[in-house]
DNA sequence: CTGAAAGCGCTTACAG
DNA sequence: CTGAAAGCGCTTACAG
């Protein structure tokens, strides 16, 4: 006789029924106490653990969510440990209903569109996190075809009305004029990313209406598209240094811009803080060490991993009722931290 | 009639049996030509990919691995995208094999080898990449006596004759105090992680010997146990600047502790590259913008990727035949980069 | 070369 | 409260 594995195994040890085991294990009431006991006595003792593809075909669920995440060479370099910080909030969320949650890292080689259809049809998971939305994204009416709940990092044109968390790109680029001008400053740069990734124009928008309400005409030519990194800052610098009527501030979209714009700047015998005023986006922890101080915003990754979880958890029926509250659509606050890169005032 | 779907569905649509359209998409070689091409076809227009729980229950694999990462708030703040860096070489060589790569994050408040443990009794992938080896690691144990196929990031007493591949802790220990003693420095610290992970012992292990091939006396004092992080560069040079017999060098295992260490040597008056000697560890770019630049060491995270995968894969059955040269433990080199922050030359 | 059938490990109506 | 049986979607000997 083959020996006997899984639930099987255990049935036998415990000289019950298969169907009695998966019962208890399950926590369905029409258990005997004293049965349920023994039964999960059993299991931790051998270590039995349902096997998830058994599971998963019988229930046509695989509890387990999925975060798509971009490893490309550029993700790598030039971003923190956002996605790994945002999973400790998303996983505190999940735990409370037994998912699990898998980061799915697209290869460089492969279409992220592609991958994601792939992962969707092998049915891997039952949900999704996707992050890095560009203005157009195929991936958004896959999954809304599909029919595969889901949650976007940042909002797309694509897709209609889906559910999304983004960052209060708007407020930031508010926040950040109204602070300039307040110095004095009219000719205000901004440095943004080079791709076609949404947060973009969306921040573009923001300032050029920002300035508007003060009165400042809008000028192409300050909006400085340059890649979100060290080396992209240093670009942007560069590009500021041979303006007509040089800007006398910026805004830096992705924070570690400022390390490259500093350096820039600086060989110039130009210094952040006194003679250009500096305001980065994202508190993150390499650039959090600049001299002077870098003036930038903050925001909980925790906390927004928790959003996260808790806006997908209510579009799955299985889930929607404990999360009645939770809103489709969320607009992240970030805080801003002043530094001295933008403490001065400037002289008319 | 019940909509059908999956296989039955598109075998229904081709009018031929579910068998033959399985081995038609895997490739078996019993199948006609002309309706592999049909079958191909077909799926490719309905969008027709396998099931992965049917597969996985039928084959008893999951074409998936597994590299599990902790995402602890220490992990999160202090590291680099090491891990998003490592995947792409990792999935380089798996996608040879038409095989996915799961990041598997251990929730904060769950224990690594109970989550661990629970991975391995759902077999939710088929073998596992693990790192932050601790130097008795039950994990190890654990994977060994569940026969799953893994490769650990780092060595462990546990587990006997495993395979792992680790980075070149000696090397670097040795390069640094060589280096360190060739421009004069007989007191040299060194900054070393307060965990009990495992490469903390492996390289004040080389460090004290690499001082006595000097004739220099190991002085336990000069091991500063720090946090892995900004903060513990901080107290290091805290801790170093109350020593009697001040060291005038110190080597810090966490890049990242340059950003701190720096930070108090200057609060106090001291220059790192004119006062004191620094050399830092593993080049990342958090650090790679340092005034004055650190002396630091060098390695291509892809490449480490595409060894670990493919030590990995000579492990396992089905893939050992295409990696038969793969070793099964591998020091992983590190190039030292010259930095201004130890040039100077120690007077006498 | 193709089809019919078994069975991977589980959960869940259903019968008792 | 428990057991026997069906069936989730697939792959793979086996028969033809």
């Amino acid at each position: 006789m083959p020996q006997m594995r899984g639930i099987r195994q255990l049935a036998k040890h415990l000289d019950i029924s298969i169907g009695t085991v998966s019962r208890a294990l399950n926590g369905k009431p029409d258990v005997n106490e004293e049965t349920r006991k023994r039964v999960l006595a059993a299991a931790e003792e051998l270590g039995y653990v349902a096997n998830q593809s058994g599971r998963s075909l019988r229930q046509g669920t695989t509890n387990a969510i999925g975060m798509m995440v971009e490893s490309s060479k550029e993700t790598v370099e030039n971003s923190d440990n956002f996605f790994l910080g945002v999973t400790g909030g998303v996983q505190s969320v999940l735990s409370r209903h037994n998912l699990d949650l898998f980061m799915l890292p697209c290869p460089n080689d492969e279409d992220p569109y592609e991958y994601m259809k792939r992962m969707v049809a092998r049915q891997v998971v039952d949900a999704m996190i996707i992050s890095a939305t560009q203005r157009i994204d195929k991936r958004i009416d896959l999954l809304v075809k599909a029919q595969i709940p889901f949650v976007a990092l940042g909002r797309s044109s694509s897709g209609g009305d889906y559910n999304w968390i983004d960052l209060d790109f708007e407020g930031v680029a508010t926040k950040a004029v109204d602070r300039l001008v307040s110095k004095g400053h009219r000719r205000i740069a901004v440095a943004a990313p080079s791709s076609d990734i949404n947060l973009g124009y969306i921040f573009v928008d923001a300032y050029r209406r920002a300035l508007e309400r003060h009165g400042i005409e809008y000028d192409p030519s300050r909006v400085i598209r340059v890649q979100s990194s060290e080396n992209g800052g240093y670009q942007a610098a560069e590009t500021m240094l041979r303006l007509e009527d040089r800007p006398t501030a910026i805004i830096l979209i992705y924070e570690l811009m400022a390390i490259g714009f500093y350096r820039r700047m600086v060989e110039e015998g130009i210094f952040p803080g006194r003679d250009v005023a500096v305001i980065g986006f994202r508190e993150e922890p390499r650039a959090k060490f600049l001299q002077p101080s870098l003036t930038r915003f903050r925001m909980s990754l925790a906390d927004l991993g928790v959003e996260l979880a808790e806006t997908l958890l209510a579009t799955m029926p299985v889930y929607a009722a404990h999360y009645p509250a939770s809103a489709r659509n969320t607009i992240w606050p970030l805080e801003l931290v002043p530094g001295e890169s933008d403490a001065f005032i400037l002289k008319a």
